[in-house]
RNA sequence: UCCACCGUAGCUCAAUUGGCAGAGCAGCCGGCUGUUAACCGGCUGGUUCCUGGUUCGAGUCCAGGCGGUGGAGCCA
């Protein structure tokens, strides 16, 4: 009995009778010579099958195989330059070749597909290796996060999904029903990351959000995975320490273990092996003045090379924005210190200059965008209390908040990393939605 | 919600001024012992998104609708 084994144990059994089961992505058809493509989950490699080698019942299944069958192939493991696949480099020479099931005329085609088409058939799409390549690199990436924080400190405490009332704005809630009451699912787990800080010292949550938002944008889902970090007795200036390292560990981790897959994505890895602490730190203040700069000498901005639009002390950034400001740099950077009105109700308000506060985003180069938002959390309840009201948000839902803040308040800080526009930036993509097995855009909840 | 663009075979796309709806790929049949999305020959394949209008005649022009894509705002 010749032992199964997967497509990317072949190089470990050069010589040796074995069996791949998997499915046939491609075939070209020879005549007496076949190639078949199969890909078994692990990775794509090429079986040849020579008519002499066969018996006829065998080869003729061979010859008729139709793409996205499932089979079962006996042959001999052989080294060979010229075999195409991932990693490639080894083909089985066929002996024996059953199908398990016949596949019926499949939809999707080693070609240029359209992007409804290809969301529509989303459950058909995940096998094709572009998209097998990124599934694995998110992986790579969610286990690099839970691994660096595990080893450094922080406890997971998972927050939940159903809650009782917005955590950040109204508009952008799912709605449902909670036994005849309104719940929503949520949008961070902050909050409660805060309560668990004061238990735990150090967590993380890790899951799901849903942002209710009318965005139809690459670097937006409706569902999306966050980790949040939160840390008791954290300044800002502690914090930014923190992410730069955790960022770093995640892209070098990738580098490391995830080559074969970054290649088959054609990503250009030479950005990304710079990314090591420390990344630059630009203020608010600073990166408008850069702004306003280069707006008034006519700057364009990739991709569509408009003019860089000025913008107002007090306004965030657009789009072109973020990707001027992150064009400076070759890592990602920093940018501190938001006005304190743009932002959300629980950053620490700067104590010299009320009107900032103590905050900090993440952006991405290359164009991707925001990666993380995060900030010093207020530690007074008098002014955590006047920023509700500040924000026109009821007391009554934060009642436990606010509490947090009676029974031993420290200084404390967290932020929230988003997945998908970390997995994008990794792979060089275009849109997120490549980055999750089934996305939730906007108008779209099938497959 | 707003702005721009798009909707023709299973897929990717053509169709001149409003004048017989076409090609490549996929599928099926045949040929080929080193293909890399093979190649060569043949066959099959249509509610031109929907509704209405203009016209001798509409894939093409007009109106409304539906669906999609890209972007804005908002955000990770």
């Amino acid at each position: 009995m010749a032992k199964w084994i997967t497509i990317e144990q072949m190089s470990h059994h050069v010589g040796e009778e074995v069996e791949l089961r998997g499915w046939v992505y491609l075939r070209t058809d020879k005549g007496r010579l076949q190639f078949i493509r199969l890909r078994d989950g692990t990775g794509f490699a090429q079986v040849v099958v020579f008519k002499k080698n066969l018996d006829p019942e065998a080869f003729n299944a061979a010859r008729h195989v139709t793409q996205e069958s499932s089979v079962i192939v006996r042959g001999i493991v052989r080294q060979d330059e010229r075999a195409p696949g991932i990693p490639g480099g080894y083909e089985l020479d066929a002996r024996d070749f059953q199908i398990v099931q016949l596949a019926e005329e499949y939809p999707i085609q080693p070609k240029e597909h359209g992007v409804d088409f290809l969301l529509d058939h989303r459950h058909l799409w995940l096998r094709t290796p572009r998209q097998w390549a990124i599934m694995r690199v998110r992986a790579e990436v969610i286990r690099a996060i839970s691994d660096w924080l595990d080893d450094h400190g922080f406890l997971r405490v998972d927050t939940p999904i159903l809650t009782p009332s917005a955590a950040e704005g109204t508009t952008t809630l799912f709605e449902t029903n909670y036994h005849d009451r309104p719940a929503y699912l949520a949008q961070t787990g902050q909050l409660y990351n805060e309560a668990n800080i004061f238990a735990f010292g150090k967590v993380y949550c890790f899951g799901p959000t849903f942002r209710a938002e009318k965005s139809k944008t690459r670097r937006h889902l409706q569902e999306f995975w966050m980790v949040e970090p939160e840390i008791a007795w954290c300044t800002l200036e502690d914090l930014l320490e923190i992410e730069e390292q955790f960022v770093s560990y995640i892209v070098q981790r990738v580098l490391e273990r995830r080559a074969n897959e970054l290649r088959v994505l054609e990503r250009d890895t030479s950005s990304l092996e710079k990314v090591e602490p420390p990344f630059p730190r630009i203020s608010y203040d600073e990166a408008v003045e850069m702004i306003n700069r280069a707006a008034a000498q006519g700057v364009r901005v990739p991709p569509k090379d408009e003019p860089l639009p000025p913008i107002e002390w007090g306004d965030d950034f657009g789009a072109p924005h973020e990707t001027y400001i992150a064009a400076q740099f070759e890592k990602p950077v920093f940018v501190h210190h938001f006005p304190t009105e743009a932002k959300a109700f629980y950053m620490e308000p700067e104590p010299d200059r009320p009107e900032v506060c103590r905050s900090a985003d993440l952006l991405a180069p290359e164009g991707y965008g925001e990666i993380i938002g995060g900030s010093e959390r207020i530690s007074d309840p008098e002014k955590l209390v006047e920023a509700l009201k500040r924000h026109n948000l009821p007391l009554e839902p934060y009642k436990w908040y606010i509490d947090l803040r009676r029974y031993g308040s420290v200084p404390h800080s967290g932020f929230g990393l988003g997945v998908e526009r970390t997995v994008a930036w990794i792979c060089g993509l275009h849109h997120v939605r490549e980055t999750i097995a089934f996305p939730r855009v906007l108008g779209r909840l099938y497959p």
